[in-house]
DNA sequence: GATGAATGAGGCTTCATTCAT
DNA sequence: GATGAATGAAGCCTCATTCAT
């Protein structure tokens, strides 16, 4: 019978922190956190420093889990629709899996807890998503604007996309469909 | 020669608040509040029941104002594009020049003090506002889904294009104009 | 019947924190002098920023009594004999009535937390003494050297002097005269 | 090839401590201390059992340390001065040799939790020292007052003396010299 | 009505000490 | 023996709210 491994507590301590964020906003208290996760309140201290050191470990972690997500499987080979619509999705999928996740990262984006480096590196997708978006930026009829522009408008579209979704689940296909059409004509309808 | 008006002194403390909140998130303290607004730390527990009471407040006068912004010199007989053309320069116009209160507002839109009676009377426009969104809405691609959409995306794409301002004040009449294309074809767009 | 004053209690703040610093070191809780203040924890903060602040404060205000002692009634005019004996007996006796300050003075000049500024504000004297140590130590066989090693021989002197008399009430008289002999002769002794 | 010898961690646990009291106070923390020392949290209370025991053990050898250091050459055979002279020098030259042990001392000298027990031991030198003292304090004018009045002034003003040395090292022997003359005096002088 | 001193619950953080490995 | 992760009591401080003036 395998036995709590040592070292697991520090890993539980963001999962509880999301969940509380979620529930509670940034306000959450370390006490309510430690609970959470199952250990006591100065252990939480052992493994971040303070709470900001936390907050901001978990914005990073959940911005990470967001990129790999698209990166895993993404067809750089692909037509510049193929690739967009892959990050889409992949995009959308991974927020309604992960529904927790999004509604602390809705909290933390707004914090001013979350350091601007921490915040810049959020920004900063990796190669792949960063250089489809400036195809289509340059393509598209915002070509010219910053690139960044059209990034921020995939996000806040997909942002609402999964808002809607889940606020009726039933409907995700097709609000993912639609919402990736909203992008696409955002950037390239006539 | 105007003397100070009776009143005057409840009439500052939301905009003491929205500076606040703007600068410290809502949990500015009551203190920071009264002193900014130049009344006593107990003066604003007469005119506000408690702290959740002023944040709800504050939230609706903003979304009231916003609305009024959008509805002074509505053209109600123009074409649809008019009309949202229209609404679109106006609440972002009104944004760029109250940026205090948007930023307030993104507090308070993510805070779980604000009531979900409250938050539903904001999403509910004025008729005219409604009316032309849904509209909108029954002629694009987004045709089947529930026109709260369309007027999700209106509002996200707005935000984005604010914020893109915000940064780079001096391209705001091109940010203006290449959100509204972009809401334009996140709608109809092909 | 006078009920209390408004503002009083700011005062009790101060002769509880020397009372808890002479019973417990610095290390006296803020809760337990705000409890012998008779006043509710957070209302020290009102009055003292923080920890370090009271500290500080308290610090000074026994040092400025301390040379209120010495001050008043000071014979400015009287041979250097008497002026330095005076001097001696004002601050002996001062000590020999105010044992909780002194205990609480041990304390609070060992600790880190009394900032160098202050400790300087602390050791200057007010002219008469610095006067008087002056002329004593230009006057014996410490002469070549500064005049505040005079200064802080007739304290540590003195120190001694206070505590013997504290551990042994009754002979008070004779540790005064006996610790002014020690000290002129320290000085002057051939 | 010498190896780190066995029980040497026991060893270093006192000089950090000491280190660590004399940068932080008492306050030091025991895991400070610890890692100062080169060995795990934990590990101190293997050989200490609690906080309080490793303050008073540190206490205690420095004491002894200081008196090994009056002790060690003691010219017993001496005339008076020459014993007076011979103590005076041991104990200030070991002063300015051990900067962190007399301000450790400091700190733990005030600390209330170095027991009476203990402190009484401290106080109580090695024979020859009494001795010393006591011959000292019969022969002058402070003659009719316990000798431990004459040992606390020759600790108090060797203790300015350090003090002004660590000041000022460049006048060392000066001061060495004049401190001696002031206890001289304080003792005998006229 | 207006004030601001007073309150005390609750939040973050430190730290001496324990104990499973 | 040695380790260091884990603990939770206790410390400092903030803040919404009350109420005597």
């Amino acid at each position: 019978m395998p036995r709590p491994k040592v070292g697991d507590k520090r890993a539980d301590i963001p999962s509880a922190a999301i969940q509380k964020i979620a529930e509670d906003g940034v306000s959450a208290s370390t006490a309510s956190i430690a609970k959470s996760a199952g250990v006591a309140e100065g252990s939480l201290f052992r493994y971040f420093e303070d709470k900001d050191r936390l907050l901001n470990e978990v914005y990073s972690e959940i911005k990470d889990e967001m990129r790999r997500a698209m990166a895993s499987g993404f067809p750089a080979e692909g037509s510049l629709k193929a690739r967009a619509e892959y990050l889409w999705n992949a995009y959308v999928n991974w927020g309604g899996q992960s529904a927790r996740k999004r509604q602390a990262m809705a909290q933390l984006s707004v914090s001013y807890r979350i350091t601007e480096t921490n915040r810049k590196a959020g920004r900063e997708g990796f190669a792949p998503i960063t250089k489809t978006m400036k195809e289509l930026a340059a393509k598209g009829k915002l070509s010219r604007l910053p690139s960044s522009f059209a990034q921020s408008l995939f996000l806040s579209i997909a942002e609402t996309t999964m808002t809607s979704i889940a606020e009726d689940p039933k409907r995700a296909e097709q609000y993912r469909a639609a919402g990736f059409e909203a992008f696409w004509g955002a950037i390239l309808g006539k």
